[in-house]
DNA sequence: GCATAATATGCGGATATCCGAATAAGTCAC
DNA sequence: GTGACTTATTCGGATATCCGCATATTATGC
Protein backbone atom coordinates (compact mmCIF):
# COMPACT_ATOMS: atom_id res chain seq x y z
CA UNK A 1 0.00 0.00 0.00
CA UNK A 2 1.89 3.03 -1.40
CA UNK A 3 1.78 5.62 1.38
CA UNK A 4 1.39 4.21 4.77
CA UNK A 5 -2.58 2.71 4.27
CA UNK A 6 -3.74 0.40 6.37
CA UNK A 7 -5.69 -2.03 5.25
CA UNK A 8 -8.86 -0.67 6.80
CA UNK A 9 -8.08 3.08 5.63
CA UNK A 10 -7.89 1.31 2.28
CA UNK A 11 -11.11 -0.49 2.18
CA UNK A 12 -12.86 2.91 4.13
CA UNK A 13 -11.67 5.14 1.35
CA UNK A 14 -12.81 2.78 -1.28
CA UNK A 15 -16.10 2.38 0.26
CA UNK A 16 -15.77 6.53 0.01
CA UNK A 17 -15.20 5.99 -3.03
CA UNK A 18 -18.66 3.94 -3.96
CA UNK A 19 -20.83 6.05 -1.76
CA UNK A 20 -19.88 9.02 -3.97
CA UNK A 21 -21.04 7.20 -6.47
CA UNK A 22 -24.33 5.70 -4.79
CA UNK A 23 -27.01 8.67 -5.86
CA UNK A 24 -29.04 9.25 -9.10
CA UNK A 25 -28.12 12.37 -9.14
CA UNK A 26 -24.45 11.62 -9.19
CA UNK A 27 -24.56 9.02 -11.80
CA UNK A 28 -26.58 11.46 -13.99
CA UNK A 29 -23.72 13.67 -13.85
CA UNK A 30 -21.33 11.04 -14.59
CA UNK A 31 -23.47 10.05 -17.19
CA UNK A 32 -23.21 13.74 -18.30
CA UNK A 33 -19.93 14.13 -18.17
CA UNK A 34 -18.93 11.28 -20.71
CA UNK A 35 -19.43 13.09 -24.02
CA UNK A 36 -16.99 15.53 -22.68
CA UNK A 37 -16.67 18.75 -20.10
CA UNK A 38 -19.85 20.59 -19.15
CA UNK A 39 -20.39 23.69 -17.23
CA UNK A 40 -22.40 23.78 -13.89
CA UNK A 41 -25.01 25.47 -15.74
CA UNK A 42 -25.36 23.47 -19.01
CA UNK A 43 -25.76 20.82 -16.15
CA UNK A 44 -28.14 22.34 -14.15
CA UNK A 45 -30.42 22.58 -17.25
CA UNK A 46 -29.87 18.92 -18.62
CA UNK A 47 -30.39 17.53 -15.42
CA UNK A 48 -33.12 19.94 -13.80
CA UNK A 49 -32.75 20.21 -10.40
CA UNK A 50 -31.70 23.12 -7.81
CA UNK A 51 -28.38 24.54 -8.38
CA UNK A 52 -27.36 24.36 -4.81
CA UNK A 53 -28.59 20.98 -4.79
CA UNK A 54 -26.03 20.24 -8.11
CA UNK A 55 -23.22 21.99 -7.03
CA UNK A 56 -23.47 19.65 -3.65
CA UNK A 57 -23.42 16.88 -5.28
CA UNK A 58 -20.42 18.21 -7.95
CA UNK A 59 -18.96 18.84 -4.15
CA UNK A 60 -18.92 15.10 -2.91
CA UNK A 61 -17.55 13.80 -6.69
CA UNK A 62 -14.92 16.46 -6.56
CA UNK A 63 -13.53 15.46 -2.99
CA UNK A 64 -13.45 11.45 -3.98
CA UNK A 65 -11.37 12.96 -7.49
CA UNK A 66 -14.10 11.64 -9.73
CA UNK A 67 -14.59 14.86 -11.28
CA UNK A 68 -11.90 17.97 -12.40
CA UNK A 69 -13.17 21.61 -12.05
CA UNK A 70 -11.65 23.98 -14.83
CA UNK A 71 -12.40 27.37 -14.60
CA UNK A 72 -12.73 29.44 -17.43
CA UNK A 73 -14.27 33.16 -16.39
CA UNK A 74 -16.99 32.70 -14.30
CA UNK A 75 -17.90 29.81 -14.96
CA UNK A 76 -16.50 26.09 -14.19
CA UNK A 77 -15.86 23.14 -16.28
CA UNK A 78 -16.20 19.49 -14.89
CA UNK A 79 -15.11 16.91 -16.40
CA UNK A 80 -14.26 12.85 -15.72
CA UNK A 81 -10.87 11.90 -14.39
CA UNK A 82 -10.47 9.00 -15.35
CA UNK A 83 -12.11 6.49 -17.74
CA UNK A 84 -11.75 3.80 -15.60
CA UNK A 85 -14.20 5.34 -13.61
CA UNK A 86 -16.96 4.97 -16.33
CA UNK A 87 -15.77 1.73 -17.32
CA UNK A 88 -16.80 0.48 -13.62
CA UNK A 89 -20.36 2.34 -14.36
CA UNK A 90 -20.86 0.70 -17.27
CA UNK A 91 -20.24 -2.35 -15.81
CA UNK A 92 -22.68 -1.90 -12.73
CA UNK A 93 -25.20 -1.13 -15.50
CA UNK A 94 -24.26 -4.51 -17.11
CA UNK A 95 -25.33 -6.52 -14.21
CA UNK A 96 -28.10 -4.28 -12.83
CA UNK A 97 -29.57 -5.22 -16.71
CA UNK A 98 -28.87 -8.53 -16.42
CA UNK A 99 -30.58 -8.94 -13.04
CA UNK A 100 -33.64 -7.47 -14.26
CA UNK A 101 -33.74 -9.49 -17.41
CA UNK A 102 -33.88 -12.40 -15.31
CA UNK A 103 -37.18 -10.82 -14.05
CA UNK A 104 -36.14 -10.79 -10.63
CA UNK A 105 -37.78 -7.26 -9.04
CA UNK A 106 -34.97 -4.98 -6.98
CA UNK A 107 -35.99 -3.89 -3.91
CA UNK A 108 -36.54 0.34 -5.02
CA UNK A 109 -37.76 0.38 -1.34
CA UNK A 110 -35.74 2.94 1.00
CA UNK B 1 -35.52 -0.22 -21.12
CA UNK B 2 -36.65 -3.90 -20.86
CA UNK B 3 -39.55 -4.47 -18.21
CA UNK B 4 -41.47 -0.79 -18.31
CA UNK B 5 -38.17 0.83 -16.68
CA UNK B 6 -38.39 4.79 -16.56
CA UNK B 7 -34.92 6.56 -16.39
CA UNK B 8 -35.18 7.49 -13.34
CA UNK B 9 -36.10 3.98 -12.00
CA UNK B 10 -33.20 2.83 -13.07
CA UNK B 11 -30.66 5.28 -12.37
CA UNK B 12 -32.26 4.58 -9.11
CA UNK B 13 -31.44 0.87 -8.72
CA UNK B 14 -27.84 1.46 -9.76
CA UNK B 15 -27.66 4.09 -7.43
CA UNK B 16 -28.96 0.93 -5.04
CA UNK B 17 -26.38 -0.88 -6.19
CA UNK B 18 -23.18 1.50 -5.55
CA UNK B 19 -24.64 1.72 -2.15
CA UNK B 20 -24.51 -1.56 -1.42
CA UNK B 21 -20.50 -1.50 -2.45
CA UNK B 22 -20.13 1.27 -0.21
CA UNK B 23 -19.31 0.07 2.85
CA UNK B 24 -15.81 -1.38 3.99
CA UNK B 25 -17.15 -4.49 5.64
CA UNK B 26 -19.16 -5.21 2.45
CA UNK B 27 -16.11 -4.34 0.22
CA UNK B 28 -14.33 -7.12 2.60
CA UNK B 29 -16.50 -9.58 2.17
CA UNK B 30 -16.90 -9.32 -1.93
CA UNK B 31 -13.27 -9.42 -1.96
CA UNK B 32 -13.31 -12.50 0.57
CA UNK B 33 -15.77 -14.25 -2.01
CA UNK B 34 -13.18 -13.83 -4.70
CA UNK B 35 -11.71 -17.44 -4.73
CA UNK B 36 -15.22 -19.20 -4.43
CA UNK B 37 -17.81 -19.88 -1.89
CA UNK B 38 -17.75 -19.44 2.23
CA UNK B 39 -20.16 -20.05 4.55
CA UNK B 40 -21.03 -17.14 6.89
CA UNK B 41 -18.69 -18.68 10.40
CA UNK B 42 -16.12 -18.70 8.29
CA UNK B 43 -16.62 -14.83 7.35
CA UNK B 44 -16.90 -14.22 10.66
CA UNK B 45 -14.13 -15.88 11.07
CA UNK B 46 -11.93 -14.18 8.56
CA UNK B 47 -13.41 -11.01 9.35
CA UNK B 48 -13.87 -10.60 12.50
CA UNK B 49 -16.85 -9.23 13.33
CA UNK B 50 -20.20 -9.86 15.40
CA UNK B 51 -22.29 -12.78 13.29
CA UNK B 52 -25.55 -10.40 13.07
CA UNK B 53 -23.39 -7.74 11.65
CA UNK B 54 -22.23 -9.79 8.92
CA UNK B 55 -25.03 -11.36 8.58
CA UNK B 56 -26.90 -7.95 7.85
CA UNK B 57 -24.64 -6.76 5.59
CA UNK B 58 -25.17 -10.28 3.76
CA UNK B 59 -28.56 -9.18 3.90
CA UNK B 60 -27.86 -6.27 2.00
CA UNK B 61 -25.54 -7.54 -0.74
CA UNK B 62 -28.69 -10.17 -0.88
CA UNK B 63 -31.04 -7.56 -1.71
CA UNK B 64 -29.02 -6.26 -4.86
CA UNK B 65 -28.36 -9.97 -6.33
CA UNK B 66 -24.66 -9.17 -5.84
CA UNK B 67 -24.53 -12.87 -3.93
CA UNK B 68 -26.36 -15.84 -4.02
CA UNK B 69 -26.37 -18.13 -0.67
CA UNK B 70 -26.88 -21.95 -0.90
CA UNK B 71 -27.87 -23.78 1.76
CA UNK B 72 -26.55 -26.93 2.72
CA UNK B 73 -27.64 -28.29 5.86
CA UNK B 74 -27.62 -25.85 8.17
CA UNK B 75 -24.82 -23.65 7.28
CA UNK B 76 -25.31 -21.62 4.22
CA UNK B 77 -22.88 -20.70 1.50
CA UNK B 78 -22.45 -16.97 0.06
CA UNK B 79 -20.59 -16.38 -3.90
CA UNK B 80 -20.40 -13.83 -6.39
CA UNK B 81 -23.54 -13.91 -8.43
CA UNK B 82 -21.25 -12.41 -11.32
CA UNK B 83 -17.72 -11.33 -12.47
CA UNK B 84 -18.62 -7.99 -13.45
CA UNK B 85 -18.95 -7.21 -10.02
CA UNK B 86 -15.39 -7.62 -8.88
CA UNK B 87 -14.33 -6.10 -12.14
CA UNK B 88 -16.18 -3.00 -11.70
CA UNK B 89 -14.69 -3.64 -7.54
CA UNK B 90 -10.98 -3.86 -9.17
CA UNK B 91 -11.78 -0.94 -11.09
CA UNK B 92 -12.43 1.70 -8.69
CA UNK B 93 -9.48 -0.08 -6.76
CA UNK B 94 -7.09 1.29 -9.31
CA UNK B 95 -8.57 4.76 -9.87
CA UNK B 96 -7.97 4.71 -5.68
CA UNK B 97 -4.66 3.68 -6.28
CA UNK B 98 -3.82 5.82 -8.73
CA UNK B 99 -5.87 9.21 -7.07
CA UNK B 100 -3.29 7.58 -4.03
CA UNK B 101 0.13 7.59 -6.05
CA UNK B 102 -0.32 11.38 -6.58
CA UNK B 103 0.22 12.27 -3.53
CA UNK B 104 -3.50 13.61 -3.16
CA UNK B 105 -4.85 13.58 0.25
CA UNK B 106 -8.72 12.21 0.36
CA UNK B 107 -10.59 12.99 2.88
CA UNK B 108 -11.54 10.39 5.06
CA UNK B 109 -13.46 12.08 6.80
CA UNK B 110 -16.95 12.30 7.62
C1' DG C 1 -40.51 -34.40 21.31
C1' DC C 2 -35.80 -31.45 23.32
C1' DA C 3 -31.17 -29.39 23.00
C1' DT C 4 -27.71 -27.45 20.19
C1' DA C 5 -25.59 -25.17 16.23
C1' DA C 6 -25.77 -21.88 12.24
C1' DT C 7 -27.94 -18.11 10.37
C1' DA C 8 -31.40 -14.35 10.14
C1' DT C 9 -34.33 -10.60 11.82
C1' DG C 10 -36.46 -6.80 14.90
C1' DC C 11 -35.62 -2.96 17.87
C1' DG C 12 -33.47 1.44 19.40
C1' DG C 13 -30.11 4.95 19.65
C1' DA C 14 -26.16 7.19 17.54
C1' DT C 15 -24.55 9.01 13.39
C1' DA C 16 -24.64 10.32 8.47
C1' DT C 17 -26.96 11.88 4.17
C1' DC C 18 -30.08 14.72 1.55
C1' DC C 19 -32.46 18.83 0.14
C1' DG C 20 -34.07 23.64 0.15
C1' DA C 21 -33.43 28.23 1.53
C1' DA C 22 -30.41 31.81 2.25
C1' DT C 23 -26.02 33.60 1.86
C1' DA C 24 -21.19 33.86 0.47
C1' DA C 25 -17.50 33.96 -2.88
C1' DG C 26 -15.40 34.67 -7.37
C1' DT C 27 -15.48 36.97 -12.04
C1' DC C 28 -16.69 40.24 -15.49
C1' DA C 29 -18.26 44.79 -17.45
C1' DC C 30 -18.70 49.33 -16.64
C1' DG D 1 -15.93 51.20 -6.82
C1' DT D 2 -21.42 49.03 -8.11
C1' DG D 3 -24.25 45.63 -10.22
C1' DA D 4 -25.06 41.40 -12.57
C1' DC D 5 -23.87 36.67 -13.19
C1' DT D 6 -22.09 31.98 -12.05
C1' DT D 7 -20.83 28.85 -8.68
C1' DA D 8 -20.00 27.40 -3.76
C1' DT D 9 -21.03 27.00 1.11
C1' DT D 10 -23.64 27.09 5.55
C1' DC D 11 -27.61 25.86 8.27
C1' DG D 12 -31.48 23.03 9.79
C1' DG D 13 -34.82 19.54 9.60
C1' DA D 14 -36.34 15.18 7.56
C1' DT D 15 -34.88 10.75 6.45
C1' DA D 16 -31.71 6.77 6.10
C1' DT D 17 -27.75 3.88 7.69
C1' DC D 18 -25.11 1.37 11.10
C1' DC D 19 -24.27 -1.44 15.06
C1' DG D 20 -25.16 -4.16 19.27
C1' DC D 21 -28.28 -6.64 21.73
C1' DA D 22 -31.84 -9.81 22.06
C1' DT D 23 -34.68 -12.96 19.80
C1' DA D 24 -36.39 -15.71 15.76
C1' DT D 25 -35.76 -19.13 12.33
C1' DT D 26 -33.97 -23.33 10.24
C1' DA D 27 -31.60 -27.68 10.43
C1' DT D 28 -29.36 -31.58 12.86
C1' DG D 29 -28.88 -35.27 16.26
C1' DC D 30 -30.73 -37.79 19.77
Amino acid sequence: MSTQQSKEEFYQLHAHLCKALAHPTRLLIIDELRDGPRSVSDLVERIGLRQSNLSQHLGTLRDQRLVIARRDGQTVYYSLRDPRVTQAFDLLRQVLRSVLKEGERLAVAN
